[in-house]
DNA sequence: ACAATAAACGCAACTTTGTTGCATTTTCCA
DNA sequence: TGGAAAATGCAACAAAGTTGCGTTTATTGT
């Protein structure tokens, strides 16, 4: 129910010392009920006429709640970010999945743990970006 | 030696059936000199005065000498395409590291090979895009 | 309830990266 | 060496995202 992820959203904004603005709420509520990671486009789709809300203005929400870990952003080879909310299950890194065709984009719930990626000398370990590609089941 | 990656430039893009013009070779050597995958606007700056290129003809050149499988293209968070020559080390698939301070793109060796990323039923797999980031050995 | 204040917003302009259409030039081969 | 096909240059366009700044709004303390 979208009044659930409402409240959800509103909550999980205060207690992150934030503004519990209209557009916020909208926002991170829209990324709470959605399972795949969508892009900034998508979400202005999604707002509902009630909520006018400048791209400027939800770029910038969508950086605070980055920012503030309540969603992460997916790097893919469209140029394009795609967000999704941080649920418990995709508590930590993860890898996606981008489909070749419709580019819809999944979390995936693994990531190679190994840290012997054995780099050059004097290079340091930080993080794994990964991004399994292949077809989803509606388009295969 | 310049001259020799020049020429080891114009013979790869003949035996691939192009036009050996002085742009393709001149951007070919400077990929095939280069260790690091380097971006559209490094690779322009590397350019010789005498060799004047249009930013066009520097995106098509490039587009061409990937679908002929010469060189290869990274994507990369900050949404820029970097390039590399194929070389036989680098033969196919492999991972990127990125630095995080400098943006410094190098290939990798290794590629986890398991296909067993438990795709959701239905999915199927096609390739793996991975970049494991950190800091180099110059900005550590 | 209400005013003060800092945070968030809206708008316009800008930047960066990459693409497209089309006329002109160049390469290659007969 | 001339003609066809391929490659180039230029101008215009497009998409995604950023910046500056004046205005509005959510929160807090009274
Ligand atoms: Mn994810
Ligand atoms: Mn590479
Ligand atoms: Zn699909
Ligand atoms: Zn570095």
């Amino acid at each position: 129910m979208t009044i659930d992820f409402r409240n959800a959203a509103e909550e999980l904004i205060q207690h992150n010392g934030g503004r519990a603005t209209a557009g916020r709420i909208g926002i991170l509520a829209i990324l709470l009920a959605e399972q795949h990671a969508i892009t900034h486009r998508e979400i202005e789709h999604r707002l509902p006429e009630s909520l006018p809300l400048d791209r400027v203005t939800l770029y910038r929400a969508l950086e605070w709640l980055v920012e503030k870990n309540l969603i992460h952003k997916v790097t893919s080879d469209d140029r394009v970010w795609r967000y999704h909310a941080n649920r418990e299950v995709h508590a930590h890194r993860h890898a996606h999945f981008k489909c070749t065709r419709c580019a819809q984009v999944i979390c995936l719930d693994d990531l190679p743990e190994k840290r012997n990626w054995h780099l050059p000398a004097g290079y340091r370990f930080q993080e794994i970006e990964l991004t399994v590609k292949g077809l989803c089941a509606d388009c295969c």
